[in-house]
RNA sequence: GGGCCUAUAGCUCAGUUGGUUAGAGCGCACCCCUGAUAAGGGUGAGGUCACUGGUUCGACUCCAGUUAGGCCCA
């Protein structure tokens, strides 16, 4: 038999695997939580507790996740699983966002390799199947990245009861009064007869004719008091949008002048009289006056062709590189003109119409086709001497993907939400300010102004894949039914047979026997062939979710506690989520927000594949580990953009090894713990489960403000500093040497199990497939069915323990005493602490301190013997003669040869009587 | 072009209302242990706080501007 039998060492078998093989056991430990059904089990154990809820914004079901869904996705469930930790209930639906654009293209796509025209049933099956396929594999992934949450009763807004919910949104804001029925420019392909979206377009270079065109002014203004035949010039690449033009739009704060030509004053930007003045030909022209753009605001000049005036505004996106300062502004013809046109009041003029004529609104030239009618124009103006000059001017132009035909900028009808009806901007805003709390605060600032500037919410698409506007027509008249009776008859088909049976169905089968328009009277009716935006849909997400008129299960009283995003979605989800939760229920739908920057990759660039930076988030569970994944979550700041790569991953590894081995190391001397036996414990053992409960006191300040950086370098900091480097090693010579039963090693093994304990439940935020399998091993009187039933204990501050102070001294003075050690091992070649003896010259005080820890001060210094004596500070060091203890390798005064097992050993007399000798 | 944000050791991050010599962990170097061992311990070297001005007795911190990057708009 060797010494080392009679030890008691820690148990390798006993603890958790040093190496974490985490690819196979976190599947192993998700396969446990499922057969538990771990999330229903928590929610009825926690009841009646607190809760907690985070509303989850919906991922869009087109792919895969990547790493910045993967982020968002952690983060969500550092907040959970920290407020479970805390003993709340946390009930959390996860979402899906399932209709929209990029899946119907995705889809459209498909057929077009086959070389199929899908009719419209079968291309919305077709999406919806892609968008089911993506739900199941993204719930997957989500799963495997060791989120919790309801994953097998989600929420999906193709869902015919999620599809019937928003119907039931819209009908609210209808009876509120919020919808109306408005004009909006959209991008139109007049060849396809359709609005297309922005991303079906594709820029090329076209030639157009460029035209300098004057507009006379036609009430006098005192800027130009004293000027005959005053003109605005402007230049345009699209002549056909003349006959609407409605306004002439300035930069308010650019230098106008007034140029003097042969008896006539234009008014253009100062900055290029002499590239217009070259353009139109002038050989002899004057600049007689200059103003600031703000002071035309409001003069009114005439249309060269048409009896209408023309409004002079302003507008900051006008440019002084092209044309002249002065732009040509027809409402009905694009997106800034439009807004402009909406700041002043003016009427959404669109002389042309689907198929790309001019319509009896552009009068001289109705039944011309677009394009045609450009001549036409140049020519009446040329005739009304208003063409300064004509030109070829080479630009790129939008142009139909699908056709490759240029597209127009086209006013259509559209469905509206208002944002000022009822005072809602301002509720917002009031809400924003005073109802919800912004982490980082400066999400406060933008999400404000995003509100308060934001203009009236087009809700219509002109797209096959969405759920359908609920509104009918009358047949002949063409008036809209705005009637809430008439949208739940609707609400309830849907909820019945999905959206498509909106399409399929024949009105008079869906309105109740004998309905009539409720302002023409008719019977026979046509149905809207719009879809919803789909940030109506998910923006409606709180309403259908939380109300749980869907599914009872997912009933929550609003507002949620918390609801956590990417920061562009500012603009997005949490901005209509408070449109629509303010219309309806005159509050905010959250009581915080939360926002995280975008993932790029380690040199601060955004990641692509081209680049070939890529981090796939379930590669990396596969290679490293959900916890490992999970731990680079926990340790970069989220509030800004983050860093990650392999090489981060690789670090975020090592972070996690060091907490495991530490986690290891505490629970391999438990094998033999038996936690109902009462035991006193040792000062060391009570200063280091205090330095715990202060811990958690620390970490939870973290949580509770979603500092998760924070909170997790608190933890890493105390396994590495008081665990690893001090207590741990301090207490080593305990555990092992001591007998098993001693009432001095059974405190050790008693402040291990219960900083063990806490340590897990403070990183089973964070790792919590790792707390969950070391949880299954603690020796435990009550142990739960899984760890995220226990609580953290939050005790007492005890930062005033007396113990507190006195070993932050003895740290102290353990700190430079170990320096000037390894500067006399430098001069003298000594090795080993343990070997030499020390003498410390110190302060009385500091000696009255150290003397009172005793015996145990040389192990605590880790040398064989520690002197003190009182004067100016210093460290004298010599070998010891002190011979060692076999058995504990101590190099101890008590050390004595004694027979043992048929030999001489040299033993300590704490070792000697451990083993019943001498 | 506009709104909001970011820039601190090689890396990831802290730095409260302006106040001694700017901190931590990782990594690195050197050393120790070999009874936490694909572990553990000790010591140490690393920073013009992006840049330029300004306010102040004093600026990483406040102000203005510049550069670089991000999100959202245009």
């Amino acid at each position: 038999m060797e010494l080392k039998e009679t030890l008691n060492l820690p148990d390798p078998d006993f603890t958790i695997p040093m190496k974490a093989d985490l690819a196979t056991r976190e599947p192993q430990i998700q396969a446990q939580w499922d057969a538990l059904d771990v999330y229903r089990l928590i929610e009825r154990e926690r009841a009646e507790s607190p809760r907690f809820l985070l509303h989850d914004g919906p991922p869009y079901t087109n792919g895969p996740i990547h790493i910045g869904t993967g982020l968002n996705k952690i983060l969500k469930d550092f907040v959970l699983r920290s407020r479970l930790m805390l003993g709340y209930r946390c009930p959390y639906v996860p979402g899906f966002d399932n209709h929209g654009l990029p899946i119907e293209q995705a889809v459209l796509a498909k057929f077009h390799e086959k070389k199929v025209t899908p009719s419209l049933k079968e291309l919305r099956q077709a999406c919806r199947d892609h968008a089911k396929t993506y739900v199941e594999l993204q719930t997957r992934q989500f799963k495997r990245l060791g989120v919790f949450g309801m994953w097998d009763k989600p929420y999906c807004t193709m869902d015919y009861r999620f599809e019937a919910g928003i119907l039931r949104v819209f009908k609210r804001l209808v009876e509120k009064g919020y919808v109306y029925r408005g004009l909006r420019p959209t991008l139109w392909s007049p060849t396809a007869q359709t609005a297309l979206a922005d991303t079906e377009i594709v820029y090329r270079d076209v030639v157009s004719k460029s035209i300098y065109v004057r507009f006379p002014l036609k009430a006098p203004w005192a800027l130009f008091d004293g000027l005959e035949n005053v003109y605005a010039v402007i230049w345009t690449t699209t002549p056909w949008t003349i006959p609407a033009n409605l306004a002439l739009a300035f930069h308010p704060d650019h230098e106008y002048a007034v140029v003097s030509v042969g008896g006539d004053h234009y008014v253009f930007v100062g900055s290029l009289v002499e590239k217009v003045a070259e353009a139109c030909g002038w050989s002899d022209w004057e600049v007689v006056r200059r103003f600031p753009g703000r002071e035309v605001e409001g003069a009114v000049f005439r249309h060269p062709i048409i009896d209408r005036e023309s409004l002079a505004v302003l507008a900051d996106y006008v440019t002084t590189e092209d044309g002249t300062g002065v732009v040509h502004t027809a409402p009905g013809h694009g997106r800034d003109d439009f807004f402009t046109g909406a700041r002043y009041g003016l009427p959404v003029l669109c002389p042309v119409d689907g198929r790309g004529m001019m319509t009896e609104e552009a009068g001289e030239f109705a039944g011309l086709y677009y394009k045609k009618s450009e001549a036409a124009v140049i020519e009446r103006l040329r005739e009304e001497g208003a063409l300064l000059a004509v030109g070829d001017y080479e630009h790129s132009y939008p142009h139909a993907e699908r056709d490759n035909n240029p597209v127009i900028f086209r006013a259509t009808e559209q469905w509206f939400v208002s944002i000022d009806h009822d005072g809602l901007r301002e509720k917002a805003l009031d809400q924003t300010d005073h109802q919800v709390e912004w982490f980082p605060r400066s999400g406060h600032t933008r999400f404000r102004s995003m509100i308060a500037n934001r203009p009236d919410w087009c809700v219509s698409r002109q797209r096959p894949w969405g759920a359908g506007i609920p509104v009918f027509y009358g047949k002949d008249s063409g008036v809209p039914v705005l009637d809430p009776v008439a949208i739940e008859a609707v609400a309830q088909l849907v909820e019945r047979e999905g959206s498509d049976a909106w399409y399929e169905a024949e009105p008079s089968t869906i309105l109740p026997p004998g309905y009539r328009h409720p302002e023409t009277g008719e019977m026979e009716f046509t149905k809207e062939t719009d879809v919803f935006d789909v940030w109506f849909d998910s923006g409606s997400s709180h309403t259908v979710v939380l109300e749980g008129t869907c599914e009872p299960t997912w009933k929550e009283e609003l507002p949620s506690d918390v609801n956590l995003e990417g920061s562009d979605q500012h603009r997005g989800w949490f901005n209509l989520s408070m449109i629509i939760g303010t219309a309806l229920r005159g509050v905010a739908p959250y009581r915080a927000v939360v926002t995280h920057g975008m993932v790029n990759d380690e040199h601060g660039q955004k990641m692509s594949k081209r680049l070939g930076n890529v981090v796939d988030p379930v590669d990396v569970c596969d290679k490293y580990g959900a916890d490992v994944l999970r731990y680079w979550a926990a340790s970069v700041n989220y509030e800004d953009d983050v860093p990650c790569s392999d090489q981060l991953l690789k670090v975020a590894g090592e972070g996690y090894r060091r907490v495991r081995n530490t986690l290891r190391f505490l629970l391999s001397n438990l094998y033999d713990y038996d936690p109902g036996h009462a035991v006193a414990l040792r000062e060391l053992d009570q200063w280091v489960v205090e330095k715990t409960d202060s811990l958690v006191e620390n970490v939870v300040v973290e949580l509770k403000k979603f500092q998760f950086n924070d909170a997790l370098s608190l933890i890493h900091n105390f396994c590495v500093n008081e665990l690893s480097a001090f207590y741990l090693d301090a207490v080593k010579d305990r555990l092992y040497c001591d007998g098993s039963d001693w009432p001095s090693r059974r405190s050790a093994q008693r402040a291990c199990h219960q900083v063990l304990l806490t340590l897990i439940k403070l990183i089973a935020p964070f790792l919590p497939h790792t707390a969950e399998e070391v949880y299954q091993r603690v020796p435990l009187i009550d142990r739960k069915p899984t760890v995220f039933l226990e609580r953290l204990d939050l005790n007492a501050s005890v930062l005033d323990s007396p113990l507190h102070e006195r070993f932050e001294k003895l740290i102290e003075s353990r700190q430079w005493v170990f320096s000037a050690f390894e500067e006399w091992k430098k001069e003298t070649g000594a090795k080993d602490s343990q070997s030499v003896q020390a003498r410390l010259t110190v302060d009385s005080e500091t000696v009255r301190l150290l003397q009172s820890f005793g015996d145990e001060l040389p192990l605590l210094f880790k040398m064989a013997g520690v002197d003190l004596e009182v004067g100016e500070r210093k460290a004298d060091f010599w070998p010891t003669d002190w011979p060692e203890c076999e058995r504990s390798r101590l190099y101890r005064p008590d050390v004595q040869p004694v027979a043992w097992n048929g030999s001489t050993v040299n033993l300590t007399a704490r070792d000697r009587t451990a083993l019943g000798v001498g």
